[in-house]
DNA sequence: TAATTAACCTATAGATTTAGTAGATTAAAT
DNA sequence: ATTTAATCTACTAAATCTATAGGTTAATTA
């Protein structure tokens, strides 16, 4: 299930992409436009920032801005930054693995492959999808 | 993220699939081989008896058993009793359908047709995998 | 320089979900 | 009648999610 808070800052960042300027956003902005919790959205965009999506400035007229065209920002990067690893088990994420407990021999485990097949297939529409596909 | 519900399911269905007979398999044994707590396994296999996907036999000899081949029991049918909608969103789940409360317009919504590829591309692996393919 | 603006930071809290435990009951076989 | 093994009910601990509260910092403007 994908979280609020991906889905907000999906929300949040195809609402700046939209803008035709690059001019910076208010977080109060986006969040009345999109009906989003203020201080939720906050969280996000500013973990965004952190991990070089956005840009912001202080004081008046300043907010959260794009720091790449919208055809530059990769939906699988956004993904692993808000959602985490984009498999649905820790032991086959290529970014976030991790070894299960209850797994003697992974190469035995009868899930493995399953899993890899879904990771793989959801990566290959994320790797290629930008922001800029989603306005 | 897979619920370790789903992935103990799994691994259970699994180790049913394995044997070469089709007699009833104990909680026990299969909690034992698989490294799962026999008491949260009950549970996991109770939902599978109930939603058609297991038998069960009680007192001595008794246990689980598939009702059907395991080229016949479906991933996505398995996989939507224990882990619930395929979508990583409610609105567009095929199954499970619900609003968002924060989109006044489905279709204006940028992450809509992101999360429909998704859906897609699991679903087309999971409907055309089986309990066989796992083993 | 003072006031205003808007991002930034820390802490916390309520709700939900997950993963698991405990203990009693029911049904089948011996 | 005893043993076996599924079934059922209830509960708990921990983690995660979704926020909220309140103060701090930096930039702009008057």
């Amino acid at each position: 299930m994908l979280s609020k808070k991906t889905k907000y800052g999906l929300k949040a960042l195809a609402f700046m992409a939209r803008k035709e300027d690059t001019s910076p956003v208010q977080i109060a902005t986006i969040a009345s436009s999109e009906n989003i919790s203020q201080k939720f959205l906050e969280s996000i965009l500013l973990t965004l920032r952190k991990n070089g999506v956005l840009g912001s400035k202080k004081g008046k007229g300043g907010g959260y801005y794009l720091l790449k065209a919208p055809k530059d920002i990769n939906m699988s990067e956004v993904m692993r930054i808000l959602e985490g690893p984009i498999a649905m088990v820790p032991c086959v994420s290529l970014n976030f693995y991790e070894r299960c407990d209850d797994c003697p021999d992974e190469n035995a485990c009868s899930v493995h492959s399953l899993m890899i097949e879904l990771r793989d297939s959801s990566l290959s529409i994320l790797n290629n999808k930008t922001l800029a596909d989603l306005i």
